[in-house]
DNA sequence: TTCCGTGCAAAGTCTTTGCATGGCC
DNA sequence: GGCCATGCAAAGACTTTGCACGGAA
């Protein structure tokens, strides 16, 4: 049993919860699945392995998840919100091209060691971090130099 | 005229659009603001000005302060998207209570100095910056230690 | 028996859009 | 006239919920 099934099902069970199918195809599709994703992309992908599991189930199951700490909010796309799986993830940057849309990573453990310190300072246990940087992106640079992209 | 006012009448002339009344009283309330908002929160303090704006027009207003760089999206709030008024504002950290929900800004001008030293070796043009991190406040952190708060 | 899980469809909430009107150049 | 702005109401897009059935302890 991989480590992110045995926290979700420590999870489920501190809260009386059962660790059932349903959510067994969506916490695996969800580690199976190494980007951001949406409920309805998540949905999408169950379906193709099992029809058993509805869309009410899916949208169910990722508070779940996010409050086992296995998931995070991330970056909103359109109208849709957005999920990233966290565990084993180092912290990392989203940076953000607004002209083109592109997502890139960037590791970003020394920021997280600044923000580690101020949150001793502060008295605040850090659970996780978000960071997003738009802007830019090199191929877009010189769009962005025009007073306003068009 | 204020600041805001002239980048935003500034924006609006570069598309050939203009600066008119409704528009003007959608900015000043949101410059008044001093705090995160949402389209319906904005909405009904201008209502409070004005009877003459819709929520449609709001809503046709919001991406135009975004676009103009006047507004940015942030933290998104229960089911609503949310937005925080950018200009003259130092780059900050929101600090997220998970337990009882308080926000807290930090400065963190050390932070954005490491992240233009990257986006200066990734040659990325850092239009702006979002930074959210959540966890357990000072009142909250016991709850924090208990395995999964219920 | 009791409690939890799930699917389905309906309801809800926030946001976007179509259309007709009205103003400005 | 041509273009843009706006209100209103309708439509859309996601997400949440009510309800009834089914299953495990």
């Amino acid at each position: 049993m991989e480590k992110h099934e045995i926290i979700f099902e420590t999870y489920l069970n501190h809260k009386g919860l059962k660790y059932t199918l349903p959510r067994k195809l969506i916490l695996e599709t969800v580690f199976d699945l190494h980007m951001h994703f949406d409920a309805e992309q998540l949905y999408d992908l169950i379906r193709n392995i099992s029809r058993s599991v509805s869309r009410a189930t899916v949208y169910r199951t990722i508070p779940l998840l996010e409050e086992a700490g296995l998931i995070q909010r991330s970056l909103r796309n359109e109208a849709r919100d957005t999920f990233e799986h966290i565990l084993g993830h180092p912290s990392h940057a989203h940076w953000v091209c607004k002209a083109c849309g592109v997502v890139v990573e960037t590791d970003m453990r020394d920021v997280e060691m600044l923000l580690q310190d101020k949150s001793r300072a502060g008295n605040f246990t850090i659970n996780n971090i978000n960071l997003q940087i738009s802007g830019w992106c090199r191929k877009c640079q010189r769009r962005a130099h025009e007073p306003y992209r068009c």
